[in-house]
Order: structure tokens, then C-alpha cells, then sequence
DNA sequence: TAACCCTATGCAACAAATTGCATAGTATCA
DNA sequence: TGATACTATGCAATTTGTTGCATAGGGTTA
């Protein structure tokens, strides 16, 4: 259950709500692991109950209260540990490849479609990386927690930039085949 | 729900039974979509239900029954409708990127061996494209399947190949950290 | 002023994936 | 001759992930 150590992961950088926890996982930590908020809230839960996060409500105005969870020693052991045992294999599951392996019983217009807009959403992916690291890395002196988020950008934006023309190259040789055969 | 696909897809190559599909799916289209056996069992169960693929046990003798499926219209039709859907986000989870994202909570040796696992895993998946491009599309007249699969086989090599780069890209990075800090 | 989005939390139902176990014969290796 | 691996199927329990819904005040836009 590497939810629950992603959110830990998250939190060693600041006490959150669950909500500042869904937004993360929407934008930097989730470029590599995507949880909905529900997921979130479920396991903040568990968290708190283990004692690897302490809660405390915090009243606003105008707003719903928040509820801010901060990371305790017991988290941070957790963490540890964890980051000593082997990792698992990323999941790969990816409709579009599998199409590929049928293509005599797929829709190829269709899937050029659907290439086209993979090809937009991994642009837009590398945008915001390219954005991330103008506002927050440049020609600054870095501690080891930062360099290390670099570091995972940097691939990041390597990973982008190389899936991109990968997926261009798919969609020339789709359709060279259409109009041949 | 794509494992459905992911099984009518392979059955579009000829019948199978559950077990030879456990083995794709740890071979072939297990590349880029993973399922387990008990995964698979279930999965086929519902796919008889629904009509979309007949099952009938063959007897053996010295080895247990199989139980062969075959894709049926319907089947077919299936695929050819979730051919039009638009693709799913493929998903992404990835202990290693995350573990990178807080460098201070982490025990780095233990990481650095996590790499070098990971970039042999890249290794023997990269060896194993190959072979397989070797065996079944050199030299050959293809048809429309075959030149999807073989597109999908391409892609895979340049991906693993540049994945491997990356990854020691990383190491090289993580390693400059750890004795300079 | 109604429709919609943002902040903020969470329950409930369902679907999918993982993990552990069970059966049972054959083959191979030490 | 005991251990292990392969073929072949499947149940059951648990954990994860998804989808839908609910609440509720505030701001923005048409």
C-alpha cells in the first residue's frame, strides 16, 4: 500500500489538509502516482490511526474548516523503513498499446484520435515540468530534499520529451499502413 | 474494465485457455498490461456470461483438462465498439520516483540498490523484445496484425533503451549527491 | 439570479487487484 | 526419494481504486 507512503512522502515537506494532500496528487507528486481524494481521506484515516500523522482541526472564515495533518516521529520511521524495502514494479497498463496488438479489429481512425490526443496531453505534462523547474530550481542553492525532487523533474522532462516523439513515430507508421493496405 | 479487452484482444490471435493467457500476459502483451492468473480465471468467467467468448475442456492425458476459449462475434464486436472509446490515462505508480521526492527520509544506499534492480529489469525486458523481434518479424511479409505488433514491439525497444539511459542518468545524479553532502 | 466553480470533508457501493490457499498429476534434478 | 517446477484450474479474503452522492458557504460569470 504505497498510498499511504506517498501522503507521508508528501507531508515531510509541510503539514497538510486532505485537500492540500488531492491537489499534490493532482499536480507534482502525482505526475508518478495518481490517488483521488476520496482514496486520500480513506487513508488519512488509517494513518491517523497507526499513529503515523497527527490531526488538528483549524477553524477559518467564510471557509470549511481544515483539518491539517502533520507527520510524527512514528511516520517518519515508517518512512524509513520503507524506503529499505525493494520497490515493487511500476504498473504498466496502457489501452492504446493494446489496440495496437489487434489493429484488424480496431477503428484505426479512431485511434489515430485517440494517439493525437496522448500526443497533446503528454505536451501539456512537459509544459508544466519546463514551468516547475524555471519558477522553483533555477540558479538556486539547493538542500539534499530539493536536489532530489530536481533530479525526478529533470527525468521528468527527459521521460516527456522522448514519449512524445515515440508516440509521433507510432502515428506516421499508423498511417503509412491505412493508406497502403 | 479493460483486462476484458486486454483478454479478447489476445484471443483474436487464436483460442486459448486460461493459462496460456496467464503466460501472455506475463510475455507478449504483459509489456504494457500485467494481470495474474486468478485475475485472468475471473475475467473469462464474466466473458462467457456476457456471451463473448465459448469455453470448451479438452481432455489431456497426464496433464489436467484445459479449457479452450474461443472469441465469438459478439466478442469481436465488443472490441471493435471499446475500439472507438476514447483511451484511459495509462496508469502510473512508482515507488522509486516517490522515494526520490524526499531524499532526507530515505536510506539512499538502499535506493541506489533499487536502481541497479530496476535497470536490470529494463535490461532483460529490452533483451527479451529483441529476441522476439529477431524470431517472428525479420524478413518477412506482414500483415496488418503483424505490422501492429511489430510497431508496438519498436516503440518498446526505444522505450527500454531510453529508459535505461535515464535510470543510470539517475544514479549517476544520486550518487554525486551522496558524496558531496 | 441561476448556474457554476472553488474550498473542504467524507460515506457508501461497487469494481478491480493482490495475496494466500487448494487440488492434482507429471517431470526433472540432486 | 524428497524437493522443486510445470501444467491447469479455481475459491476466498483482503486491499485498492472508482463512481456517485452529500453537505455547505463563498465567489464568479452569463
Amino acid at each position: 500500500m504505497a498510498l499511504a507512503e506517498a501522503i507521508l512522502v508528501c507531508l515531510t515537506e509541510r503539514p497538510m489538509s486532505g485537500y492540500d494532500l488531492a491537489k499534490n496528487f493532482d499536480a507534482s507528486i502525482g505526475f508518478f502516482w495518481r490517488a483521488s481524494h476520496q482514496q486520500i481521506y480513506r487513508e488519512l484515516g488509517r494513518l491517523r490511526e497507526r499513529g503515523y500523522v497527527i490531526s488538528e482541526e483549524v477553524s477559518q472564515d467564510g471557509k470549511p474548516n481544515r483539518i491539517i495533518h502533520t507527520l510524527t516521529p512514528a511516520g517518519k520511521k515508517a518512512l524509513r523503513a520503507w524506503s529499505k524495502k525493494p520497490a515493487k514494479h511500476p504498473s504498466i497498463k496502457d489501452d492504446v498499446l493494446v489496440k495496437f496488438y489487434a489493429l484488424e479489429n480496431m477503428d484505426i481512425d479512431a485511434l489515430k484520435d485517440q494517439l493525437t490526443i496522448r500526443i497533446d496531453q503528454h505536451h501539456t505534462k512537459l509544459s508544466k515540468y519546463n514551468r516547475i523547474k524555471e519558477r522553483f530550481y533555477d540558479n538556486r542553492t539547493l538542500n539534499l530534499t530539493q536536489k532530489g525532487k530536481l533530479i525526478v523533474l529533470e527525468m521528468g522532462i527527459e521521460q516527456e520529451t522522448q514519449t512524445i516523439e515515440r508516440l509521433q513515430n507510432m502515428m506516421i507508421k499508423l498511417s503509412a499502413l491505412n493508406t497502403n493496405d
